[in-house]
DNA sequence: CTTTTTCCATACGCTACCGTATGCTTCCCA
DNA sequence: TGGGAAGCATACGGTAGCGTATGGAAAAAG
C-alpha cells in the first residue's frame, strides 16, 4: 500500500496523512503502527531489499547449461510491461537513495547481489572472472537506463533493436 | 542557482521561498521574475533542453573517421566524475518526468536527438541501420543506467570493467 | 522636477503536513 | 465482571510553503 504510493509519487509523496487516508484510517491509527514517518520509511525500504533478494534468487536459479537462456528471460523480465510497477519502485528507491544514506546502502547491497547472482550466470557459461563482472553490470545498467529513457519514437520496430541489445549482452 | 537545487533536491525540493532565500532576496521579488512556481519549473526545464541540444551538438560533431573514437569520448564523459553535477541533474530530471507530462516530452525531445546523434556515428562507422540504433541505445541506457547503480564494491579494478563495457558498446 | 516604471520588501491568509495528547470502544483474561 | 491493553478517532499546536496585496525606493522617461 504504501509501496504503492512510492511508485507513483516517490518518497516525498509518500506523507503520513495521505497515506492514513488511503488506507481509510486517520493519523492516530497511523502513530499506533509507527513511531513516526521515519520508521515508516525504513519499513518500506527494508521490504523492498528482502523482496529484491527474494526475487534474484529466483530469477538467477538455474540447471547447469541453460545460463544464457535464463539471462535473457531476465532482461524479458525487467524490461516487460506487467513489470511496469516494480521497476516505478525500483526508480522511486534509486532516487531517493541520492539523498539518503540508509537507501543507497540497501541499494548498494541489493545491486552488488544482483550482480553477483548474473556474474555467476556468465561464468558458468564461460566467460573469464572480468568479462563475467562487465557483462554483469553492463546487464542492468542497460535494464535500468532503458526504464529511465523515453525512445518510443526512435524506431518503429523496437523489439528488433531489443533483441539485438539483450544479444549484445549475453552472446559471445 | 536553480538548478543547482534541483540537482540536490530534486524537483520537490525546488521551492520558492528556500529558492529565495537561497538568492538573498524575499518571494516579493520571486513572483516579481515568474508567474508562479510552475513558471520557473517550465524555465529550468527548458533551459536544460537547450543546454543539452547545444552540448550534444559539441559532442558528436566529429570529422569522418574518427566516429569510434568520438563515442568512446562520449562515454567516457557521462561517467566522468567531473560530470557528476550534470548527471545528478539528468536524473533529477527523469524522475521528475515520471509525474509530470511536460518534463517527459521534454526527456523524450533529448532523448530522441541524442540516440539520433549517436546512431549517425555507428552508421558511418559501417553499421547497419538496425545494429547502429540498438547501439546508440544501448550507448545511453548503459550510461545511464551505471548513473543509476552502486556498485563501488563489486571489483577492484573498476576502470577495466568499464573498458571492457565501452568496448563492447562500440566495438564490433 | 515630476511622473511612471522597475524591482524588491513586508505582511497577510491559506493549505498541507508532522507529531502529540487524550478519549472512546472492543476484546481478552484473571 | 471489572480492569487492562489494543486499536483507532478527535482535536490541537506548530512549521513550511504558496500566492496576493501593498508600499517604498530608485531609476528612467517626460
Amino acid at each position: 500500500m504504501a509501496t504503492d504510493v512510492l511508485a507513483k509519487e516517490g518518497i516525498s509523496g509518500l506523507r503520513v496523512e495521505v497515506l492514513a487516508k488511503r488506507c481509510g484510517v486517520t493519523k492516530g491509527s497511523f502513530y499506533w503502527h509507527f513511531k513516526d514517518r521515519q520508521a515508516l520509511l525504513d519499513a518500506v525500504l527494508e521490504r523492498w531489499r528482502a523482496g529484491r533478494i527474494r526475487d534474484i534468487e529466483k530469477t538467477t536459479a538455474v540447471q547447469p547449461g541453460h545460463e544464457r537462456e535464463q539471462l535473457h528471460y531476465a532482461i524479458e523480465v525487467y524490461g516487460a510491461s506487467r513489470n511496469r510497477k516494480g521497476m516505478s519502485i525500483e526508480l522511486a528507491i534509486r532516487d531517493w537513495a541520492r539523498r539518503d544514506a540508509n537507501a543507497a546502502g540497501v541499494v548498494e547491497s541489493v545491486d552488488l547481489y544482483r550482480l553477483e547472482c548474473t556474474r555467476r550466470l556468465f561464468t558458468a557459461s564461460g566467460m573469464s572472472d572480468s568479462e563475467a563482472k562487465s557483462r554483469s553490470l553492463l546487464l542492468y545498467a542497460c535494464v535500468f537506463g532503458l526504464s529511465l529513457m523515453h525512445y518510443d519514437g526512435f524506431d518503429n520496430n523496437l523489439l528488433e533493436i531489443k533483441q539485438r541489445i539483450a544479444q549484445r549482452i549475453v552472446e559471445t
